[in-house]
DNA sequence: AATAAATCATTGACATTCTCAATTATCCAT
DNA sequence: ATGGATAATTGAGAATGTCAATGATTTATT
């Protein structure tokens, strides 16, 4: 998430790193795609005073699948705690709201506003030209190959 | 990285938000399998006082590639301090050293010293362990696949 | 029904990582 | 030779990650 995304490809000097073993690992092949588009997707995030992070969690809390947010740290990959300071945010900026769970008081159900949904449909659009910039060299078709051979990694699904 | 990663597949209470609209979304199905291989990648590369990080870095040492602190940089989308950091500990642990470079004494080519080159092979090998377990729901030409789309979407290459 | 054990959100402490700007040494172009 | 770039390094401050403790509530056990 660090160095820049500028540049046509190929003229790099460290590329010739490429032929290093580390290049085979998926796990490093996963990091690198990830980490450049991290920074289209904060960039094109940031008109909106959001990051990838509060973006998903708007994104869930714009859900009908009505989540807790002990089920948005889950899925998220993030500690609990993360995530209430994440809603604390939105929260205050009237994005979205807490709500008890109707079985379980314990729990927050977190939902988007009707200006948290405005303001996540524009960003969604913004997240979505980020990533075919991100992805700009595959085709759309491998793009869906991609993202199915994900989601079967994740959750065993049909590619 | 923060989630745990046992359980068995389809039974845990979040797996409804995979419904959300955000699931279709590459950086983050990125984000997330990129999260649950890190925790599995670093509890193997512990054994071996290693990390992710510290494992990219004695990886591309351990090449015949000679690179410099800045295209380690660059190509682990690192800030340069973050090598200088990285470095310093594995050339304290006897590793990895750095030599001045022949064309540019600027620069300084970082290479894996005997024991360096040990240590990786056999963390290595925990590597490639943990990976098939991240990659368990895939097929080995799925896992083939995979990492084709994600060099080529990263160097343009053919999948 | 009463108690005990577990779970959820929250807080706060502390560690790790990120991001930048400044510094020194060296390279490159004029 | 001088001036402007680039490499590594250092250090500071922000952002994130990690963990343990707490109060409220639920679930399980008697």
């Amino acid at each position: 998430m660090t160095t820049e995304v500028d540049e046509a490809p190929g003229t790099r000097a460290a590329d010739k790193l490429v032929a290093a073993s580390i290049s085979r690992d998926a796990g490093f092949l996963l990091a690198k795609l990830h980490a450049t588009g991290s920074i289209l997707n904060n960039r094109a995030l940031a008109e909106f005073g959001l990051k990838e992070r509060s973006y998903s969690v708007l994104a869930l809390a714009n859900s009908e699948l009505e989540p807790t947010q002990r089920e948005m740290a889950e899925f998220l990959s993030l500690d609990p705690s993360q995530i209430v300071a994440l809603i604390d945010e939105l929260e205050k900026r009237g994005l979205v709201l807490r709500a008890p769970g109707r079985q379980d008081r314990r729990a927050k159900i977190v939902s988007a506003t009707a200006e948290g949904s405005a303001v996540f449909r524009q960003a969604e659009a913004a997240a979505r030209a980020a990533e075919s910039e991100a992805l700009a060299g595959l085709s759309d078709a491998e793009v869906g190959e991609l993202k199915g051979l994900l989601r079967k990694a994740l959750w065993s699904e049909r590619p």
